[in-house]
DNA sequence: TCCGGGATCCTT
DNA sequence: AGGATCCCGGAC
């Protein structure tokens, strides 16, 4: 099965370890996969958004917290965390160890695991499932306990799944500070990402 | 548009 | 110890 090819190979860790801009940019296209004992949801990631180390809307800029720990550990590990009382946000780890950014998972394009995420969601609609960071950590059953996971693992990772595809550069939605920075990458018209 | 909801972190 | 803030979503 062709979906089954794409789900085995985890990207490595050299991905993560780069430039966070560059691993924003790359991964639109990539897929994200998270199995658990319910079964696997995985979708395309189609929305993204860079958080920089000295930049004032990135967690880690005001130096290292026990919540914003995970950003300055190894790259390609996971960072959870939970926000408005109820929503949880998906983070990858980029850039080398001991420097505080992160990568946000804003979107995906639902491909696997779709009834599974509908009841999780509580919504039919699959354009309604993955379309916000929130809404796609529910949909994969992403929790605290992803927090500070290893994405070369098995359980929960990121593959190649599409060539590079041309994206569109916005500024990022919801912060105050640095809200001019053109650090938010989308694929240019998708119908699953969270707004235009 | 508006507010629930709770952890986090800075200020006192 | 208190309160402002928070990378939101769903119901109005």
């Amino acid at each position: 099965m062709k979906e089954d090819g794409l789900i085995r190979s985890p990207l490595p860790r050299d991905f993560y370890g780069r430039d966070t801009v560059n691993v924003a940019r790359e991964l639109p296209g990539c897929m994200l996969v998270h199995h658990t004992q319910e079964g696997t949801t995985a979708g395309i990631i189609v929305e993204t958004e860079a958080y920089l180390q000295g930049d004032p809307a990135c967690h880690a800029s005001r130096g290292i917290t026990p919540r914003n720990s995970p950003m300055f550990g190894p790259p390609g590990f996971t960072y959870v965390y939970f926000t408005y009382g109820m929503h949880y946000c998906f983070n990858v780890v980029s850039a080398a160890e001991g420097v505080g950014e992160a990568v946000l998972i804003r979107a995906l394009e639902p491909v696997l695991g779709v009834e599974l995420m509908k009841i999780r969601r509580k919504r039919e609609n699959t354009h309604e499932l993955c379309s916000g960071p929130a809404k796609l950590t529910q949909a994969l059953a992403i929790g605290k306990e992803q927090n500070r996971c290893d994405l070369t693992g098995e359980q929960i990772y990121i593959c190649l799944a599409r060539p590079a595809a041309p994206l569109v550069t916005t500024t990022r939605i919801g912060i105050r500070e640095g809200a001019e920075l053109p650090l938010r990458f989308y694929l240019e018209g998708s119908k699953y990402v969270s707004r235009k």
